[in-house]
RNA sequence: GGGCGCUUAGCUCAGCUGGUUAGAGCAUCUCGUUUACACCGAGAGGGUCGAGGGUUCGAAUCCCCCAGCGCCCACCA
């Protein structure tokens, strides 16, 4: 026997396992046809740095996910990849230039300049990330590994784009949309970010009325007032009636327009409106067919119509009007530290300036998929998927909150002003357009504009397997199992995913059933700190890097600490305490496991004439381990398959049965239940237990499979010397004697079992306590409620 | 304004369809180096399960109501 050492150092075998198993072709799914197709395509990390904790409890969940499956004997298909992240990278890598003293690498560069920029950058941080998905011990398939912006994929984007405009489900329209000025691009509605705002509100003389505002800038062109058709106080004016008034930069002829959009409650109940940057003001004029004037410039200046403004910044701006409007004694007064939200920008964090533009939008209402016998629209297709149960989302009470968001869904705005990302397909001659990737020949102009990352990510799923080519992996493993992420991405990425994979396999001659991106949704909660508070790498004290941790503690350890203790969309706090109390776990494996190798022998044949009540004892028990295990994780409860291992192999297994073995030990019974153990917790900690699987079978070669792809164990039957039958009866004839009590009646009948079966000094043997009561109510002697009712018979 | 989540031991959290005496880790205290492990073992203390009502033989769990904290969505002229 070889000198194990009393600790054991992670460092010492992870790298050389992970290349084992990369090496041995067990990432990859098996081609064994027979076998069920179980797949999880992983959400792609942004190629813009470095993995942080939510990749990494991402990673722990899944390949816990794929490892279980895997050894259940499914051929299971964990595909990697990368996203090219359009606009985040296109940011980061203009900040960069940026900081190195370039003031505009748009200019400076030139388009094609920037992007050979930016494909470096991310071939950069793909590498780094590709090391890191490895270091958390991930066993996807690299040989299958796709990113978002390969040569594959944009044609899989054009197809599709081709394919709806085509169906009039894309289509160019001047709307409003929500126009970044720092970034100088569109952005989603999604995309935004609320902030809390104070500032002044003011009130001014506009003709007969008072109009309030906290944008005095967006001001100049208003020649429109709007009231609510039913309000009182504004009877005598009618729809269309026009009036004379003084105005910023001099007499103003203005309409008044009833619209029910208004609050008669708030303020005057009488405002006027900028339809070009409103997203409701431009909802009104398009119902009334009102003119619509561009007031600020793209650069965030105010524009000719500004008169003696124009050119300046509207944040200059706004006192100098406020200023020249009270001399013309128009204002009427200003409400100091009025709250009020500004969008921001979620990606470039800049104030985002509604504008209308022309754009590329998908149109979410018109009905165009085939979808069960009908003509659905993308809303409509969007709730079927789930509220038929096609889709589950876990937690389910997600199921609301994404029905509550298809509900508010405008046409999405998917043309971006970046150069970063997938270009769109369609050229322009004159007034002529094509929608096509190639070039069609002299005089043709592309459009300059590209797509929204989200547009190319929604195809993750399935054009990762070689769609819209109907490959053998396409036909296998769409649609995927499940999709795990964290919850702050159901809208961007999540619904999304259904909205186009449900459109384009339908359209490619897919059934509904196969249509769907996946079958089931898990969605994890955030990682917070001690606190509770995000994480971020501004707070150093309390941001907890994952490859630092495991640096420290071990991937094992770090895998879970992560994983335990959380719930579905709820979040979790993450503190090194916790991190160092799983590592305190993987060494006490490592130390059970060293004790009983020290006192193995040549037979490891259980007999079952030769056992301990021990033995028993901790063979029943493990029988009822794998089974809870196995269904906790069936069920997507990890944390209490986790927990489930982690009490049993600490509090039965060593502090108990391995004590006994001191004094009277069965070596065969030692080493089967060691080795079952190792294999339950192999998908949480498939390090350590690789490692002493490893270890083990140095002492039998013939037996020396990979821990990895061995079998997930079963429950064996002949190891329930204990079965529930038997301690019902048990606890049947120690409660038979209160069938007297049936005379007295009910509820003095139930409180007496009640109490002799809690008083019992052999409370033990009353596994389920549920069921004693149940099986005493068919004796008639009490009644049986479930949720307030009473259960009949 | 609409919706969701959380509130359980000093701290961080489990507790699946109501059912053993409400659990774990860390922290605290006592004892202990014995065929693995001090990143350990044996044991102890510590909880009216946020407040109040209800249903039930039985409620941390189901229902109603209230409070505090957090999040999401909509609106914000």
């Amino acid at each position: 026997m070889k000198e194990i050492p009393k600790t054991y150092s992670p460092k010492d075998h992870e790298d050389s396992l992970y290349k084992m198993w990369e090496k041995s072709g067990a990432f990859a799914p098996d081609p064994d046809p027979k076998k069920k197709p179980y797949s999880i395509m992983m959400p792609p990390p942004n190629a813009t740095g470095t993995l942080h904790l939510g990749h990494a409890t991402m990673l722990a969940i899944e390949d816990i996910l794929i490892r279980f499956k895997r050894m259940q004997g499914f051929s299971a298909l964990y595909l990697p990849g990368t996203d090219h992240a359009a606009i985040a990278t296109q940011s980061v890598v203009e900040k960069k230039f940026q900081e190195g003293g370039m003031k505009n690498p748009r200019e400076t560069l030139g388009r094609e300049g920037l992007l050979k920029a930016i494909r470096e950058f991310v071939e950069d941080s793909k590498k780094t990330i590709r090391g890191q998905v490895r270091k958390m011990g991930t066993s996807c398939d690299w040989s299958r590994e796709r990113y978002t912006f390969s040569d594959e994929m944009n044609h899989a984007v054009n197809t599709l784009f081709k394919m709806m405009y085509e169906d009039g489900l894309i289509y160019r329209g001047g709307r409003i949309v929500n126009w970044d000025p720092k970034m100088q691009t569109t952005v989603a509605d999604d995309e935004l970010e609320y902030l809390e705002e104070k500032a002044p509100f003011y009130t001014f003389q506009y003709g007969p009325f008072q109009i309030s505002t906290s944008r005095p800038e967006t001001k100049f062109g208003d020649k429109y007032v709007v009231m609510h058709p039913d309000d009182k106080r504004y009877k005598k004016y009618k729809h269309g009636d026009t009036f004379e008034c003084e105005w910023i930069n001099g007499p103003v002829t203005a309409t008044i327009i009833k619209d029910e959009a208004v609050d008669p409650a708030f303020g005057t109940g009488v405002m006027t409106i900028t339809p070009w940057h409103d997203a409701v003001d431009f909802e009104i004029a398009e119902r009334h067919k009102l003119d619509k004037e561009q007031i600020i410039d793209f650069d965030g200046t105010l524009l000719e119509i500004a008169e003696g403004f124009v050119g300046m910044p509207i944040q200059k701006a706004r006192p100098l009007i406020v200023k020249k409007l009270e001399e013309k004694g128009l204002l009427v007064n200003i409400q100091e530290d009025y709250v009020h939200n500004v969008a921001v920008s979620y990606r470039g964090k800049g104030v985002v300036e509604p504008q209308i533009m022309k754009q590329w939008f998908v149109d979410v209402n018109k009905p165009a998929i085939d979808w069960k016998g009908k003509k659905l629209s993308i809303k409509e297709v969007l709730q079927d998927t789930v509220r038929s149960g096609m889709i589950r989302i876990v937690p389910d009470r997600f199921e609301k909150i994404y029905f509550h968001w298809i509900d508010n869904l405008r046409d999405w705005c998917i043309s971006r002003q970046i150069w970063w990302g997938h270009r769109i397909p369609v050229w322009y001659k004159g007034k002529e357009l094509k929608v096509q990737a190639e070039n069609p020949g002299k005089g043709w102009t592309q459009d300059g504009d590209t797509l929204d990352t989200w547009f190319s990510s929604q195809l993750w799923t399935f054009s990762t397997l070689g769609w819209p080519e109907k490959t053998p992996d396409l036909l296998r493993f769409a649609p995927s199992s499940v999709l795990e992420t964290g919850y702050d991405i159901l809208f961007f990425w999540v619904a999304r995913m259904i909205l186009g994979t449900t459109y384009a396999l339908r359209k490619t001659g897919f059934s509904e059933e196969k249509s769907i991106p996946f079958k089931d949704v898990y969605l994890h909660g955030l990682i917070r700190d001690i606190r509770g508070k995000k994480m971020s790498k501004s707070n150093p004290e309390t941001c907890i890097d994952p490859l630092d941790m495991i640096e420290k503690y071990g991937t094992d350890a770090v895998r879970l600490s992560l994983v335990i203790g959380g719930t579905p969309g709820n979040d979790m706090r993450l503190y090194e305490e916790k991190i160092a109390g799983y590592r305190n776990f993987v060494n006490k494996i490592w130390n059970g496991s060293r004790f009983v190798m020290l006192n193995l022998d040549s037979e490891d044949k259980i007999d079952l004439k030769k056992l301990s009540r021990a033995d028993k004892w901790i063979l029943t028990r493990l029988n009822e381990i794998i089974e809870k295990v196995t269904e906790h994780l069936e069920n997507y409860r990890l944390s209490e398959a986790g927990l489930t291992v982690y009490d049993f192999f600490w509090g039965e297994y060593c502090d108990w049965y391995l004590e006994i073995s001191k004094v009277l030990k069965n070596p065969a019974v030692l080493k089967h239940v060691l080795q079952t153990s190792l294999t339950l917790m192999h998908p949480f900690m498939p390090f350590v237990t690789e490692a002493i699987w490893g270890a083990l079978a140095e002492s039998e070669p013939k037996k020396s499979k990979m821990l990895m792809t061995t079998d997930w164990p079963k429950p064996n039957p002949k190891f329930a010397f204990f079965s529930e039958a038997d301690e019902m009866e048990r606890i049947m004839d120690l409660i038979a004697g209160i069938r007297v009590l049936r005379a007295e009646g009910n509820v003095e009948a139930a409180k007496k079992i009640h109490a002799i079966v809690i008083a019992h000094e052999d409370t033990a043997l009353v596994q389920d306590k549920a069921e004693v009561i149940k099986r005493l109510a068919n004796l008639g002697q009490l009644d049986i409620h479930e949720n307030g009712k009473k259960v009949e018979k």
